[in-house]
DNA sequence: CTCGGTGCAAAGCTTTTGCATCCGC
DNA sequence: GCGGATGCAAAAGCTTTGCACCGAG
């Protein structure tokens, strides 16, 4: 296991707790695509996470990973980023900071950033429209100004 | 015609000094795509632009509406929004203000909304990432704390 | 023992592609 | 007339679904 363990643990912790409320099983697949989750860094699609599973001997099914990774967005244990109209990007998300993405419309290499001040507008938007915000998605397309886009990347 | 013709006429110059530029034809298609986009309001998909087509004896087949709709976003008269994995949504973007999308997870309405401080989020992550800016997509999600989702809609 | 969950493969949907034909320049 | 653009239909690619079997509770 290549996870951090302290914060696996409570990730489990997390799971497992949301499974019982909705009455769901506990079985062995759920947990071998969390654990294949946390143990990645970055980004993410489905088809990877079912060749990552099936090589390290995993039975599991596109099928199921489809449905875990439902589950896990609905826990709030992971992300789902619709950057194209392609595969679906996936991450984990629980003890990470919300972040941001910044997308290079040349190179389409991702980069994260953070910018507090989201939440002012998230804000203003749930008072003007009586809207509880729980979420949001900010990209910005643009071009590197540096030669052969030589941005920090993070996918 | 249902269009505004002032707005229009501007738009099919905008159209028509791209195509030149780009040395690309000028056919009844793609002015027949423009007409139609113009002519409605809000949100749409590429086939519902194609069932409008049809329906008005325009003989355009999926394919040339899919490669007319990269023109257009490519000379900025439309844009494109990935609001899920399915079908891509898009609008008219000449003379419109740039706005931004907050949808509701419940019922999945799209209501627009304009906030000049993601400008200053947009200068920031520049400066800091090195990277211009070209433009940038912004979704708010959530639920309307009335009831019935009454929010104003816009799709 | 029950029935929710899974694997497999097939189906579904949107978008892209190949090719013969058409028509703007 | 040349070569780009189109229409049609088939192909491609991601995701969902149907069904029989398995295994958690």
């Amino acid at each position: 296991m290549t996870v951090n363990a302290e914060l696996y643990d409570k990730v489990k912790q997390v799971f497992n707790t949301f499974l019982e409320s909705k009455k769901l099983r506990k079985t062995s697949e759920r947990w071998d695509i969390l654990e294949e989750i946390y143990s990645r860094e970055g980004h993410f699609d489905v088809e990877s996470l079912y060749q990552s599973l099936k090589a390290k001997g995993c039975a599991v099914s596109r099928a199921t990973v489809y449905n875990t990774m439902e589950l896990l967005l609905e826990c709030g244990l992971a992300q789902k980023h619709q950057f194209d109209q392609n595969q679906a990007q996936y991450e984990k998300a629980f003890g990470f900071r919300q972040h941001d993405h910044v997308i290079c419309t040349d190179c389409h290499r991702v980069t994260e950033f953070c910018d507090p001040r989201i939440q002012n507008i998230q804000k203003t938007v749930s008072d003007l429209l009586h809207f509880d915000v729980i979420h949001h998605s900010l990209i910005l397309y643009g071009n590197c100004t540096k030669k052969n886009c030589e941005h920090k990347t993070t996918t």
